[in-house]
DNA sequence: CGTCGATGTGATACCCAGTGTCACACGCGT
DNA sequence: ACGCGTGTGACACTGGGTATCACATCGACG
């Protein structure tokens, strides 16, 4: 293959500086093609439509997502939400300013809104999925899909003030958030079946194994 | 005019019967026209796009939450949720068989998906406006974009359990979904602001008024 | 070293949704 | 009878998306 696998960076490059010049509408897939020297086809196959070309990862992440989910249980449901949501607030802050202009284009063309909707959606129902066998009880089904939509709703806030620019601490606030969705629906009650074992929960930390374990040493002992 | 506004009326029934014939990617607008017996540009005048004549209510029932909710106020905020998640509920349940076929499209055709779960976040973002003048204290934001989210989310699952005939009785599920959902953000307490007067909350009935009232004339002396 | 298949790419033709424009017919009031 | 607004039809055009054929490069294998 001459051009490797660039080729699609440089698709991606090309239609975001001409999205930007003069708008999602206004660009033609030919347009995007002969700034990125390809042909047609090239742009298709690699990404089936003229909108997957704003959300060239999202393939990717959702099997993140899955394969955060499927790791977690019933008894670390809580931090697997909590890690699994991080997935995509740290998705859209490694991306800077491409989610930026992401954003403006989302906010503008109703097209590429519904595109971004139907993704989230997606996300949620990883969730509600993962939720539904980690919940039991009364209207399981109706608050597994509650919590899911909180966890993506939540998340979405967050990630909205960020690309306003109206917070510098992302991660510290859907934290916060996610408090406020599982408190309100008895998810972060820990050892969920009251086994009478030992029952250690991370809920975040960059801490090597040894620091955490020191920390939960003094913590007894103190 | 000829053939009054029923022409309107007579391309919904062909595309839904077409639709139903040979699936929606498969039939063409002109298919549509020409058994409705009209030109293409009469179509696109009516409808704007393919998929609008799917949803050819959601403009009105748009205008109608909004109605709804603007006649609410933040001691009336309860039955104002209620009753405008309702008139959704409503819609579809008058509907019968039409949503049937509509939820038997929107499973299978992505393009449709995407458009119905744009439309909810349109009301969504109805309830969010409204419970953002109505709510206060730290995170008003977040608990009214939250509590949006879950009004929809909740009213989805009932509507859905209902397209697939696993309940006989939504109102009342939906009724009990908004429970859930409010009472988790502390959204059903009455007289929010203290006040000693006397606050009735009517949360539904089907009563008369004089009937509520001798209701209520017996609970006060009983 | 030649052959083969897999993969990435280009070129072309085609379908169909959606837009824009002009023309026509009807009802309605003055 | 005359305009006038409105709903409709006819037609041409743009552009996204698909299908098909051709070609070129690279590695595997005999």
């Amino acid at each position: 293959m001459p051009g490797q696998s660039s080729t699609r960076d440089r698709m991606v490059d090309a239609a975001f500086a001409l999205f930007d010049e003069q708008g999602y509408d206004a660009t033609t897939v030919d347009a995007i093609v002969e700034r990125a020297g390809v042909s047609r086809s090239t742009f298709f196959r690699a990404f089936g439509s003229k909108e997957d070309v704003i959300f060239p990862h999202h393939p990717d992440l959702r099997a993140r997502i899955e394969a955060r989910l499927a790791a977690g249980s019933a008894e670390t449901r809580v931090v697997a939400v909590r890690e699994a949501a991080g997935l995509v607030l740290e998705q859209y802050l490694s991306e800077g300013d491409v989610a930026l202009a992401r954003y403006r284009l989302t906010r503008t063309v109703p097209a590429l809104r519904g595109r971004e909707i139907a993704s989230m959606l997606g996300y949620q129902q990883l969730f509600r999925e993962a939720l539904l066998h980690w919940l039991d009880g009364p209207d399981a089904e109706l608050r597994a899909e509650l919590l899911a939509a909180g966890i993506v709703t939540g998340h979405n806030v967050i990630l909205r003030r960020w690309l306003r620019g109206q917070t510098d601490d992302p991660r510290g606030e859907l934290s916060h958030a996610l408090d406020l969705v599982m408190e309100s629906r008895g998810l972060a009650t820990a050892a969920p079946h009251g086994a009478l074992g030992t029952t250690v929960v991370v809920v975040e930390s960059n801490r090597s194994g040894a620091e955490v374990a020191d920390v939960v040493r003094r913590a007894l002992e103190g």
